[in-house]
DNA sequence: CCGGGAAATGAAAATGGTTGTCAAAATCGC
DNA sequence: GCGATTTTGACAACCATTTTCATTTCCCGG
């Protein structure tokens, strides 16, 4: 229905890493998209919902949106330095969510799991001779 | 040095779960504290980067912090409804993060672990009986 | 005890991401 | 074409957090 919705999925699927409304926004305008920035939060807050795309905080409490290539359950190796994203599976993690709340008494039991490094393009030295 | 950092250590240390800065100001107020809401933000941040505390953000953005029993590194159960929050550790979640991060040819790997649900008290039926 | 300088404090203003408002514009159904 | 419905977006409102900056407190030598 909303082609701006579509523009702003296809905004977040050329980007690598999570990205925030307001750099989608930004990349948007700067090729000459016309839409305001309004419509990129909701077009945004549409496709979590609907779980076309990933969201999570980033260390200023933003919320970074990622247009993920699986639909299924999975978590992220993200590097700190470019952005870079890996989509991980971790049934271990999964499993070991379970038992410890289950451990506890606790019921309905989700879980966030992020994992940040440097990538091995990051980590190359650059001053080394 | 600091009594006010003190005392806001021990107001975070009568909490059970999470309370965010404006938690903490409103109970010391209300306690008959006479301190400012700056001052409480400037020692919750202080006492986080010196480890004495553990901060996390909540669904809304907000950063709530927790005087934890424990420096070692842990994770946390966290009870969606009450807070009710229970210190855990995971080994297997830490070699889990540090291979993941290390097949990708990613270096100094951290993660955030999470894991939320309804506590035995909070899921006890109310209408039964 | 006194004074100066550094550190701590907090009221008020600024910041900034996000959400709410609402009128104009686009779309739909007929 | 036309009214009903949805979408859009400029702008204002929100609200947690940060910054500012003048005042207060603390520390310490004299
Ligand atoms: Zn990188
Ligand atoms: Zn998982
Ligand atoms: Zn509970
Ligand atoms: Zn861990």
């Amino acid at each position: 229905m909303s082609s701006r919705r579509d523009a702003v999925h296809d905004t977040l699927r050329q980007s690598e890493g999570f990205r925030s409304a307001q750099d989608v926004y930004a990349e948007m305008r700067q090729t000459g998209a016309k839409i305001g920035l309004t419509t990129v939060y909701r077009a945004l807050q549409a496709l979590a919902d609907h779980g076309k795309v990933d969201v999570l905080r980033n260390d200023d409490g933003e919320s970074v949106y990622r247009a993920c290539a699986t639909g299924e359950h999975h978590h992220h190796l993200v590097c700190r330095r470019c952005g870079h994203t890996v989509e991980v599976a971790g049934p271990d993690v999964e499993r070991w969510a379970e038992t410890v709340g289950a451990e506890h008494g606790f019921t309905e039991v989700t879980h966030t799991v992020e994992v940040f490094g440097t990538c091995s393009s990051c980590s190359t030295p650059v001053g080394a001779g």
